[in-house]
Formats: C-alpha cells, sequence, structure tokens
DNA sequence: CTTGACCTGTGTCTTGGACACAGGTGTAAG
DNA sequence: CTTACACCTGTGTCCAAGACACAGGTCAAG
C-alpha cells in the first residue's frame, strides 16, 4: 500500500509533480532526465485539505464538509494536528464528487459506501436509489419546466399592462389579474 | 372599513357561509329565503388560524408563518389570546400564493408589500424582480434537464452492466465508469 | 369532568455546503 | 528574532420555506 514511488498516471493527474513540491518535503532523487519524486515527510503520499481541493476542483469547505461527516477519514500528523489525506480519501472523493454529479444524496452516497466498505457489491443499492432520484428529478423538471412558462408568460402579459398604485383590494394588480 | 354584512362573491367563496357557523358566535338573521350572516362577535369578519388556512388551501403551518415574518398581522382577542385575521390578512395571503406560485420569494414579496403599503406603485419592482428569478428559473431548468438526461443515460447504460463488488480502486463500477 | 380539537409561542429540522471566528502553525522577509 | 501572511484546526451559524414538535392554554360537547 506504501508507495515511495509515485506513478502519476496511475493516481493522480500530471500537475501533480510540480504540485507535491510545494509545501511538502519531497526531494528529487536521481540525475536522470525524468526527475522522479519521493516522499519523505508522509508515508502514503498524504496532502493538506486545500491541495486536496484544488486537485478535484472543490472548495477544501467541500473537502472539510466531507471529512467533517466521516466521510474522509485523513490521519493527524501528531506534531501539527493537520490532517492528512491519502490516496485512499482522494478516490472516494472522486467517487462522491462522481455520483453527486448523478443527482445522488450525500445520504445515499453513505449508503452506498457503507455497502464496498463492507466489500459487498453497491450495485443493487445504486440501481434502486438511482430510480427514485430519477423520479423526483423527473418531478422537479416538470415543475420547473411549469414555473417557468407560467413565468414568461407573466412577463409577456405585463408588457402591455400599464404600472398602477395599489387600492384597498388590489395589492399588485400584474400578479393578482394573472389568473392561471 | 368595518362590514357587518358580508357580501360573499366579494371576499371569499361560498363556502364561507358554512364555514363561518362553525366556531364563531355569528346569527342567521332575517326570514328571507337567503339567509345572511351577521358577524357579532369579531368587529371585522375575522377568523381562526386553521379557518384561514382552509379558505386558501394552505395548511395553518403556511400562515403561522407568514404571521411569524410579520406579512401577516393579525389581531389578538383580548380573552383568549387567540389571533384574529382580518379581511386584510386574507387579501394579502392570496397575493402571498400568488406571487409564490410567479416565483417570487418571500423576500421578494416583502419588498413588494412594503412598495404597497406606502402607497407606491410596487409594479416597477415586481418587473425587475421577475426579469431576475425567471432567470434564475431558466438556469434551474437547464441544469435539471441535464441531470436528468446525465440521469436517464445512466440507468440506460446500467441495464446493460452486472453488479459488481468493490476493488480497492473502485467503488462502484457503475458510477465510476460512467464518464461524462 | 373529561375528552378532544383547537389555539399560542418557540425551537428545531430539512440540503450541501459556505462563511465566520478564534486560535495554532509554517515559512519567508525584514 | 520578529513579524507578516498564508495556511491549518474545530465549531457554530446561515441559507428557503415552511414542517414538525412540544408544553401549555382554551373551548365546546358528552
Ligand atoms: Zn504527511
Ligand atoms: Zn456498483
Ligand atoms: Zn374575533
Ligand atoms: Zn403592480
Amino acid at each position: 500500500m506504501t508507495k515511495s514511488r509515485i506513478n502519476s498516471s496511475d493516481l493522480l493527474s500530471g500537475l501533480e509533480l510540480m504540485i507535491d513540491s510545494y509545501q511538502g518535503k519531497e526531494q528529487i532523487l536521481g540525475v536522470n532526465l525524468n526527475p522522479v519524486i519521493v516522499r519523505l515527510s508522509c508515508e502514503e503520499g498524504c496532502v493538506k485539505v486545500i491541495e486536496m481541493a484544488r486537485r478535484l476542483g472543490v472548495t477544501a469547505d467541500t473537502v472539510r464538509f466531507y471529512t467533517r461527516i466521516k466521510i474522509l477519514k485523513p490521519g493527524k500528523n501528531k506534531t501539527n494536528g493537520y490532517r492528512e489525506y491519502s490516496e485512499n480519501d482522494y478516490n472516494r472523493l472522486r467517487f462522491v464528487l462522481s455520483a453527486r454529479q448523478l443527482g445522488f444524496s450525500v445520504e445515499d452516497i453513505q449508503e452506498i459506501l457503507n455497502h464496498a466498505d463492507k466489500k459487498k457489491s453497491p450495485c443493487p443499492t445504486v440501481r434502486r436509489l438511482i430510480d427514485q432520484r430519477l423520479n423526483e428529478t423527473e418531478q422537479r423538471f416538470a415543475e420547473t419546466l411549469q414555473l417557468r412558462e407560467r413565468m414568461q408568460q407573466a412577463v409577456v402579459e405585463w408588457s402591455q399592462k400599464p404600472d398602477k398604485v395599489p387600492t384597498g383590494h388590489m395589492i399588485c394588480h400584474l400578479i393578482e389579474e394573472f389568473a392561471q
């Protein structure tokens, strides 16, 4: 599990080579033309929160959020208390973001991860959950579509109507006369 | 402003006739064929929260919510502390519900009501706000549409794929192999 | 008198983070 | 060495529009 020699195409993008040298104590060894980074400070290629966030294109707050709810379980540097995110955390977060893109809720994702953590196939759960979420999305889609049409029609109708001052019975004639 | 003789087609639906006799102390006067309800207990045709809610097809919690944030300002019965909603409150709530149907936020509605309460035309504000809200709705519509398509495509693709047990690199191949 | 339906105010919950805050840490410049 | 500044920690609060809960008061019917 512990690698001292990182295969960048395996784990992360090529950017890693430049990134990793930022604040870590990694050293460039050898004199060959393709310098290879060896991590000396962190046993498992760990990174800090902001770096983790940057690698996956999210904010540090997002990483902290998933840490807070225990989807990510980084280690802790004993000397300074900083959290250390491993390759496993990276994989989990990448998974979480993919699942969010597919409309799964965070709670769904926790359920899926629980299955996977017990080495059981999460696929049946995934299939069941996406059916539910797709139904809800269809529902929201229909509602949003209808709302959009109502609003568009209101704008069109209102363009023909004058402004008015409110009366005892009418607060805004635009809104109240828009029957639908 | 104070009416002792309610014109039901003016203010409320015909249902009011039956409803009003529920818990109030109204009396049916006269011997004509169309009995007319005269309210004796409440000077301004006031009703209690649940009745107000029922008349507009919302829950009592919704009425309490708009009361809490001071969009509705019912009077208070001195003897029992119950809130008394007037015709004005009814008109305001009906307006609020119409505006919500058109995608205005509660804050928008407060701004609109502030104008109207100062006898100024809220129409320019209404036109400006609906442009904003319509833009946001178009945005959400596009996002919901895309999400729906992604989800639908996932369901289709996944129907051809088997379940799998997670590995060290892969939590759920369905989600992670769904590249898009 | 009791039951049950209604009423009150207040507080908390919902989503997926975003933002704030108080205080600790690491590093580079002066 | 000091100081500045960027980074880190945990915790708490906020968002929208109500929904729900809770403790206690009120009212009419049986
Ligand atoms: Zn480390
Ligand atoms: Zn799977
Ligand atoms: Zn009254
Ligand atoms: Zn108007």
